[in-house]
DNA sequence: TAGGAAAAACCGAACGGTTGGTATATTTAA
DNA sequence: TTAAATATACCAACCGTTCGGTTTTTCCTA
C-alpha cells in the first residue's frame, strides 16, 4: 500500500543510499540526509529508530538492486561458464560502468570502511560475497563435470578470484572515473576465463 | 638527529597508520590518536597543525613502507616477467598477508574513504597506484620487447589487471582475516601471468 | 459523499556528548 | 638559561537522539 509515509520511507532509503555510498556510513550525519529529503530530524526519526536502522534498510535496498542488475538474463543461459561470463559482464559494464551507486560498489565500500568497527554490520556484508562466491564456484563445478574446464584446476580459488577482480576495480574506477577500469577488467576476466577452458 | 621531539613525532605517525588504516580517516578523532600517544591535544598539535596534516605526513611514510615490502629482492632480478611476480607474491604474502597495516593496504581504504570528498588526497593516492601500474607495465613491455609474451597483448591492460586484482584482495583478506584469500589471489594470478608466456 | 475522529506524519527546539582546533601556562631537556 | 616539548583549559560547531506539540492523511460513519 503506497501511502504517504512508505513513500516518504522508500525516499530516505534512496537518498541515504548515494550518500552513504559517496560519503561512507560514518561521515554521513543525519543533517545530511534530513537535508537531501527535505525533511526534519524528527520527521526521519519517526520512520527509522536509528542510523544503523537507516544502515539494514539501505543494505537490503542495495541487495535488492544489485542482484537485479547483475543477474539479469541470467538463468536463460544453460552454458555455465556462460553464465559466469555474463555476471562478469553485467558487474563490469551495467553495475560498476553505469554508476547505479555514485561510490562505485555499495557493499565493498562498506566492507572496506566497516571492516574492524562494526562486526555485525561486517558480518552481514562478508556474508553476501560468500553466497556470491559459492554461487559462482556451484556453476564452475558444474561446467567441470560438463567436462568443459581443464582438469586440476582449484575453483574454489577461481571463484574467489573473479569476485576479488570485480570488487578490485570498483574504488578504481568511481575515483578516476575512467571507463578503462571497468572495460580492462571485463576484457582480462574473459581471456582469465577462456583460459580455464579445454 | 633524534631529538626528544622527533621520536614523539614519529611515534604519533606509527599510531596514526594503524588508526587510519582501521578506523579510517575521518572517524579517526584526534581524540583517539592522544590516547594512542598518551600526549595531550597541545601537545600533538605541537608536531603538526592539522589533521589533514597528520594524514600527509602518514600518507608519505606508509608509501615509504609500501615500497620497501613490495619492491624488496626486485632489483636483484634481471627477467622482467619474474620482477612482475617478485611484486605479486611480495604484496600478497609480505605485505598484505603479513598484516603490516591492520586494516589492509592504508592506500587503498584511503582512496575508497576518500574518494568523491577530499578531491586532493584521492589525487594523491590515485596517483601512486598509477605510478604502480606504469611501472608493471614497463617491465611488461621489456618482457614484449625480449620475445616472452604472446603477440596482441594490451599491456596497459595486463598491468592495470594485476593492480586490480592486488588491491580487490585486500578488503576480503582484512574482513575475513582469511589466509586462504591471499593464497588464492596469489595462486591465481601466477597462473594468469604464466598464461600471457609465449 | 460530507464530516469528524483517530492515526500517521511531520516539525523544531533541545539534550548531553564529541568534534577539530587554539591560546596560554608549565615542564623538561640541551 | 633558554628554547623546545608537553599540559591545561577552553572554544564554537557538530554529532545522534529525544520529545512535546502541530499538521496532514486516512478511514469510518452518518
Amino acid at each position: 500500500m503506497a501511502t504517504k509515509g512508505n513513500l516518504t520511507r522508500q525516499n530516505i532509503i534512496e537518498e541515504s543510499i548515494q550518500l552513504f555510498s559517496v560519503k561512507g556510513y560514518f561521515h554521513t550525519s543525519i543533517a545530511d540526509i534530513v537535508e537531501a529529503t527535505g525533511l526534519t530530524k524528527g520527521g526521519l526519526y519517526g520512520h527509522f529508530r536509528s542510523k544503523e536502522d537507516i544502515w539494514n534498510a539501505v543494505y537490503d535496498e542495495c541487495a535488492r538492486i544489485w542482484k537485479s542488475i547483475v543477474f539479469n538474463g541470467v538463468r536463460d543461459i544453460s552454458d555455465p561458464l556462460a553464465r559466469v561470463e555474463r555476471v562478469i559482464e553485467n558487474s563490469m559494464r551495467d553495475y560498476l560502468g553505469a554508476g547505479v551507486f555514485k561510490g562505485g560498489c555499495f557493499h565493498f565500500n562498506m566492507l572496506v570502511e566497516l571492516s574492524g568497527q562494526s562486526p555485525a554490520m561486517t558480518e552481514q556484508v562478508l556474508q553476501g560475497f560468500k553466497s556470491f562466491t559459492d554461487l559462482l564456484h556451484s556453476w564452475l563445478k558444474e561446467a567441470e563435470e560438463g567436462g568443459m574446464l581443464k582438469d586440476g584446476l582449484n575453483l574454489y580459488e577461481v571463484a574467489n578470484f573473479i569476485v576479488i577482480s570485480i570488487n578490485g576495480a570498483g574504488p578504481l574506477y568511481s575515483s578516476s572515473k575512467n571507463p578503462d577500469v571497468w572495460k580492462q577488467t571485463l576484457s582480462q576476466l574473459r581471456l582469465y576465463l577462456n583460459q580455464l577452458k579445454k
